[in-house]
DNA sequence: CAGTGAGCGAGCTTCCGCTTGACTT
């Protein structure tokens, strides 16, 4: 039994800690908030001035039940977990639990875990700061407000489950008019002129023209006067320039590296680093400090100055640029400098490199170098080629490392051979090519974390969760697009001959990038019409700034969330009385029956209809695949869906059709259904592809079979599933004990299983509710 | 799961942030 209790939020953590505390101290972890907001309902009594309503949460009872007993037994219990808002509150959450008195339970904080650190924190207990507990209730409570009003709302005029919150709905709303953008692009040509030359001693430099030609008949004309003009050097510049590294790395600029150099996606990251760091290797992962500790700028200063020489070490301190940053912890670095590898396996190894990497070159001297740009003039033109060149004087910190860079064109930078003022130059060739203006790039994972921190949404905690609920959703998908092959002219003016190519590029492909489906645009264009506050890129940082004042005392909690709640509710009545939305789009009339033909998003999903739901004769209804959307479907699309399903063919004198369910496209044959995936469409399917997948799934099916019971009824299935043998009677499902053996599974032991497995209903098929 | 887009109308879905394992139909 000891005498200090000390709780902290991270496990690993707490190890460490208890380490450097000594054998007076228990050092606990409460694996994050232990209570938060009632799961069920509301959780916020709004008529009863907004009181909250908290519980245990479930999966931390038993944290909190040893908590309690710990606690009982100590002497002094120290409440450390991190310097925020959040933490703040766990430490309240804690004291309420634990039925310690916040008037006199020790509250201490360190944000980085040094033995200096953690003596000090220790020496200087302060208690807990209500004002910034409250400012964390009010946090939590709008969020459960505008989650749980919202949403609703939602199930209500578009479709049940979906869901809207302050941070997902602006990461919805970004890629949604990201992607307006681009399908809005109209892109134009002009001609870019680049010459190969040469000076008398024959040493070679590329330059650019400054001017880009619109027309091809005005590059044409140029390459043509150039024949016989003279090139020479009309000035010559050269400036010295420096370079400096990048700060140490956040959650997010973690992220943005490792999926630019390492091609991790965002979730992948943050695993790995997890993993580092219950290794001892790394400091915490989820921070937004670029802040290191004395003691890792003195080991860097140390490590580099051995490992590059003393020139190379430059000690520096960075700052967030970040408004809404909370600094509780450092960069994310090595904990131990020296060790310049480490790892598991691959992908831990590869990570580390990075971060080894990225925090020793932030503590290194600035590359030195030197800039040189070159103007030639062509006679009797006045347009000037230019030749740019850069040399590195000194390495400094790019010898450890460089950041990415999202820019897909690098302008190029190569070595200028020595040039001097009114030389001579000779074309060995000049070629003007067409270049097409780009559309701005759909986000990646990690450029849209790069964005949301830009504009203060989320936090690194939540940066991935965020990314896998709006795909969850259905919100948005991964692109995949093949893009199309676009001719361009090239005119190649070459000793004394101008010679005109038509060449062909594919534009437009895509892979892995955000893109909005037809429901993420509808329910976007539903919020923002609805709920503008909300869905302003700017809400977020202005409620920081309201929880801000309620921190430093000047406003109280639930005055705040009452004026927000005031105007923001009387929005929900309004857009619970508005039409359903669907994004509905007259497409046009059928040109035999001169039905008017609609394309909207239904209960299950996009579709096209054919007639009003008043006629006489009821209206024609067909699901449209994925590679179409609402907002480009065409008339003679929507006419080719009407026909399915599609009979393909003949396949053992019984026929194979084609069509778009519930779960999207597939092909059926007798009692076996087999999904369409990737290109292949139900419209276009030949019988030969159909009958492969059919086998396929036929098979499948045949080793998904362990055993049956016929003789009961409904029948029972022993099956193969994804998680190892399960039962099935009619529409449910039920786990086998892992101590049975499934193939030696009696009838009697089947229908025990069923029977024990409880009352529970199956789920029903949802049923739409009407307005 | 499966070819619909009604209605009967119970009970259900949902937020953001803080932490790790548990363990899936």
């Amino acid at each position: 039994m000891s005498k200090n209790l000390v709780i902290v939020e991270s496990p690993a953590k707490a190890k460490t800690i208890e380490k450097i505390l000594g054998n007076e101290f228990v050092v606990e972890s409460s694996f994050g908030h232990i209570r938060d907001l009632v799961s069920k309902g509301m959780g916020v009594e709004i008529d009863n001035g907004f009181k909250p309503i908290y519980e245990v949460s479930k999966e931390k009872k038993d944290v909190v039940k040893k908590l309690k007993k710990l606690a009982k037994e100590a002497e002094t219990v120290w409440l450390a977990s991190d310097e925020d808002r959040e933490g703040e509150a766990i430490a309240w959450h804690l004291a309420e639990a634990l039925n310690l008195n916040p008037a006199t339970t020790n509250r201490i904080v360190f944000h980085e875990i040094t033995k200096t650190a953690i003596q000090n924190a220790v020496q200087t207990p302060r208690r807990i700061d209500q004002n910034l507990v409250n400012a964390q209730q009010a946090r939590r409570v709008l969020d459960r407000l505008v989650g749980f009003e919202l949403s609703p709302v939602l199930w209500k005029k578009v479709r049940r489950g979906l869901s809207a919150g302050r941070v997902q709905s602006v990461s919805v709303r970004l890629i949604v008019e990201r992607e307006r953008e681009i399908r809005n692009f109209e892109s134009s040509s002009s001609f870019r002129v680049v010459a190969q030359l040469t000076n008398s001693k024959g040493d070679t430099l590329q330059a650019e023209l400054n001017h880009r030609f619109e027309k091809e008949e005005d590059a044409l004309k140029f390459l043509e006067q150039c024949k016989n003009s003279k090139l020479s050097i009309a000035d010559l510049e050269t400036k010295p320039a420096k370079r400096s590294p990048a700060a140490p790395f956040t959650t997010s600029t973690l992220q943005q590296e490792a999926s630019r150099k390492l091609s991790f996606s965002v979730s992948q990251t943050m695993s790995v680093a997890q993993k580092l760091y219950e290794g001892g290797l790394i400091t915490y992962m989820r921070t937004d400090s670029v802040n290191l500790s004395n003691d890792a700028i003195e080991a860097a200063k140390g490590e580099i100055s051995s490992y590059y020489g003393e020139e190379y070490s430059n000690p520096r301190r960075y700052s967030t640029k970040n408004k809404g940053a909370q600094e509780a912890h450092e960069a994310i670095r090595p904990t131990n400098m020296a060790s310049h590898a480490a790892g598991a396996d691959r992908q831990q190894k590869r990570l580390y490199d990075l971060i080894w990497k990225r925090t020793i070159a932030s503590q290194m001297s600035d590359a030195k170098l030197e800039r040189t740009t070159v103007h030639i003039e062509i006679d009797g033109n006045p347009y000037k080629f230019v030749a740019k060149g850069e040399v590195i004087q000194f390495d400094g910190f790019l010898r450890a490392y460089l950041e990415g860079t999202d820019d897909e064109e690098v302008e190029e930078k190569n070595i200028l051979p020595k040039l001097h003022v009114d030389e001579v130059l000779e074309y060995t060739s000049i070629s003007a090519t067409e270049r097409f203006t780009k559309h701005p790039p759909r986000f990646t994972e990690a450029s849209l974390v790069k964005k949301l921190e830009e504009l203060g949404i989320g936090r690194p905690s939540t940066y991935a969760p965020t990314i896998s609920t709006i795909q969850k959703r259905g919100y948005v998908e991964k692109s995949d697009l093949e893009g199309e092959l676009r001719k361009y002219q090239q005119l190649v003016l070459e000793a004394g001959n101008v010679e005109v190519n038509t060449l062909e590029e594919r534009t437009g492909a895509d892979k892995g990038k955000m893109m909005p489906t037809d429901i993420g645009m509808v329910v976007n264009d539903f919020l923002v019409e609805h709920f503008e506050q909300i869905l302003d890129y700017n809400f977020t940082a202005k409620v920081e700034s309201e929880f801000d004042r309620i921190a430093d005392g000047s406003e109280g909690w639930v005055d705040m969330i009452d004026e927000f709640y005031k105007q923001f509710h009387p929005k929900i009545e309004d857009a619970e009385d508005a039409e359903r939305a669907s994004g509905e789009r007259h497409l046009g009339d059928h040109p035999d029956t001169g039905k008017p033909i609609f394309a909207k998003v239904g209960r299950y999903g996009p579709m096209v209809q054919m007639g009003h739901v008043e006629d006489e004769e009821k209206p024609q209804f067909a699901s449209i695949p994925k590679e179409m959307h609402i907002d480009t479907i065409k008339l003679e699309d929507a006419l080719e869906l009407f026909k399915l399903p599609r009979v393909v063919g003949e396949y053992k004198d019984k026929p194979v059709k084609a069509a778009i369910g519930r779960f999207g496209p597939y092909v059926q044959h007798e009692k076996i259904f087999a999904s369409l995936k990737g290109e292949l469409s139900p419209l276009t399917i030949d019988l030969e592809t159909a009958i492969q997948l059919i086998e396929e799934k036929r098979e499948q099916v045949a080793n998904r079979n362990i055993k049956v019971f016929e003789d009961v009824d409904p029948i029972i299935e022993v099956l193969n599933g994804r998680y190892g043998p399960y039962l099935k009677q009619g529409r449910r499902n039920f786990k086998i004990p892992k101590d049975t053996e499934p193939k030696e599974l009696t009838l009697e032991e089947a229908q025990k299983i069923i029977s024990e497995a409880g009352e529970k209903k199956p789920k029903r098929a949802p049923r739409k509710a009407k307005k």
